[in-house]
DNA sequence: GCAAGGATTGAATGATGGTTCAATCCTTGC
DNA sequence: GCAAGGATTGAACCATCATTCAATCCTTGC
């Protein structure tokens, strides 16, 4: 019965999410969540007190999702130069591949109360960057500068790049190459 | 007669840029906007079709007079690092004198139809920021780089870094230098 | 002055879609 | 088996606004 409950509660928020990769927020009425996770309307309140409680949820975990994928990739690197790299192929290469996802993840109009934890997103990839370059000033890789400056500036260039690419369906083979050439000069990495 | 119905034109418009700077685009409701302006909410109609088509010329007004006042102060400048310069100071004391402002042009959650104009308001400070950057590089000022994703990840930086301070309501008086060394490096200008 | 015609009004309309709830259905403990 | 209590249903409800329109008011040309 336990297991029922939670069980409905995972397949609402898989509905969510499925729909939001496949229509994107705007899709997302709670009547078209429910009969997809089938169940009724009326059953997503059992589970969350309001819609926007319920995508704050579907947004936390798919942004959770992404954030690791970037800190797991970037983690097998050694330098910064490479750790940006990393972060920036595996950042671009997973919302080219599930485009309107991405899109809703980063810039699609939602309800300010979602919009919220879009905030918490971008921080946390900021904080990810802001320790990689943190250390690479430590070690002298990178020249002195404010870590968590850097790596705010660097997550709204990330995002504004892809924004483009991700509206057209596809980035031309040279975007990613110079988007990591913009990067390092941005750290400051020695050429 | 034509006086007295552009006259009102332009107060509707007026009125729906002076709600929007004080309680953003989430206050802006037909009804208070035909209020301030002194009409009924049916006189609004007269004017523009739909609320989107008022909000797509508001956002263009106050757009294209942000891009003109940035343009302005970087024609000013000789080289591309003093002409950058200028423009993340333009740009963020603007925003920071009108916080609520700022954050309704860039950031806050529209209608779809309202975000198209937002996009065109990126696109324009990314052109204007592109041509600095090609003269730049072709007198030799700037290392060989694609001058329209520099612009477009430059413009991305730059409206990241200021949505904190829009929300704190402040910067602090090192984040504007910090961002232009930023940018600076970003661009390959040489120490 | 005075009609004619367009401008103005603002209450009514309508569409959307989140939220509720009385009725029904299961599960569970005895 | 069988009640008790919670889970589930989905149609109805409701709030919010954008939009409309019949009635009224001005302006203007004669």
């Amino acid at each position: 019965m336990k297991a029922r409950l939670s069980a409905s509660r995972e397949r609402i928020i898989a509905a969510a999410l499925g729909i939001m990769a496949e229509h994107g927020y705007a899709g997302c009425s709670v009547a078209a969540v429910a009969e997809r996770a089938g169940v009724a309307t009326g059953s997503v309140y059992r589970h969350f007190p309001t819609k926007a409680d319920l995508f704050a949820e579907v947004f936390r975990t798919a942004s959770q999702r992404e954030v690791d994928a970037v800190a797991r990739a970037a983690a097998l690197e050694a330098s910064a130069a490479e750790q940006m790299a990393a972060v920036v192929e595996t950042f671009s290469g997973r919302a080219l591949q599930s485009p309107r996802l991405a899109y809703a993840l980063l810039a699609e109009p939602v309800d300010p109360a979602v919009d919220a934890e879009r905030l918490v997103f971008r921080r946390a990839y900021a904080e990810l960057i802001a320790g990689h370059v943190a250390a690479g000033v430590a070690s002298g890789e990178l020249p002195p500068q404010d870590p968590e400056l850097t790596a705010t500036a660097l997550v709204g260039a990330l995002a504004e790049a892809m924004v483009g690419p991700l509206a057209a369906g596809v980035a031309g083979p040279e975007t990613i190459p110079a988007l990591i050439a913009f990067i390092h000069r941005a750290l400051g990495v020695s050429p």
